[in-house]
DNA sequence: ATATTTACTACGACAGACGTACTACGATAG
DNA sequence: CTATCGTAGTACGTCTGTCGTAGTAAATAT
C-alpha cells in the first residue's frame, strides 16, 4: 500500500492549511478533518504538525488568531489568512508548479516491467 | 524569481539520484551535474546533501559502492543501484503520483487576480 | 605559478515533523 | 453513575534530512 510520507508533503503543510483558510477563518480540529476529507483519507495531518504550523505561520505573519469562547463545546482558536499569507500561498503555488515539472523529469512513467 | 526550496524536494533527493543511477553506475560529481542539467539549473543539489544521501542509501541497501583509482582525474567512488533500490525507486514513483494528486487539490490553478 | 575544476569528507546547526502524553469539556453508552 | 468517545488544544523531547562552513587533494586551465 502506497501512502504519503511526511518528507514529501513537508514543504506543503503550510500551503494546504492556507488553502483551507482561504474560504474563511477556521480552527485546528476543523482544518485537520477537512484535510482528511479532501484527500480521501490519503493524508492525515498529525496534531502536533498542524498546531506547530499555526504557531510558525502566525509568527511569520501569514495568519492571525482570535479566541472564541464557544457557546457549546470547548474554547477554540480561530485563524484567518493575512494579506502576506495570501502572497505566500500564491508563491507556493507557483513553486509547486515548477517543482512538479522538475521532479517529473526524474520519474519513470511506465509501470510496465 | 521562483526557485525550488529544499523542503519541497526533500523527500525526492533519493528518488532523483536513483533515477540517474538507473542508466548505469555513476559518482557524486557526475550526478550533481546531471541534476543541474536535467533540471535546467532549477535545482542544484548541495554536495553535503548528495553525499549524505549516498551514505544513507548504501546503509539501506539501495545502492552499492566501489572505488576506482581513475586513470585520469581523481579517485572516485562509484555507486550502482541494487534490486532493493530499484524496488524503492518504483515505490517512490507511485508515491509521487499519489502525492501529486493530493497536493493539487490544495493548489489554486487560476493565476488571475 | 596560480586559479579553477574535479571529487570528496568532517562537523555542527537547524527546522519541520513525530511520538507520547497530558488537560479539559460535552455527549453518549453501559 | 461511571466510562468512553469526540472535540480542542498544549508540552516536551527526539529524529531525520538538509545546509553552512570548511578543509583536503589531485588534475587541468590560464
Amino acid at each position: 500500500m502506497v501512502s504519503i510520507s511526511s518528507d514529501v508533503i513537508r514543504g506543503y503543510n503550510d500551503t494546504i492549511i492556507l488553502y483551507l483558510l482561504l474560504d474563511g477563518p477556521s480552527y485546528g480540529y476543523e482544518i485537520s478533518k477537512k484535510i482528511k476529507d479532501l484527500s480521501d483519507e490519503k493524508y492525515i495531518i498529525k496534531q502536533t504538525t498542524l498546531y506547530s504550523a499555526f504557531t510558525r505561520m502566525e509568527k511569520n505573519g501569514y495568519i492571525e488568531s482570535y479566541s472564541v469562547d464557544a457557546e457549546s463545546g470547548k474554547r477554540r482558536t480561530y485563524y484567518r489568512v493575512t494579506e502576506s499569507g495570501l502572497d505566500y500561498y500564491r508563491e507556493k503555488c507557483n513553486e509547486w508548479n515548477l517543482t512538479k515539472e522538475v521532479i517529473e523529469r526524474f520519474i519513470r512513467k511506465e509501470d510496465g516491467e
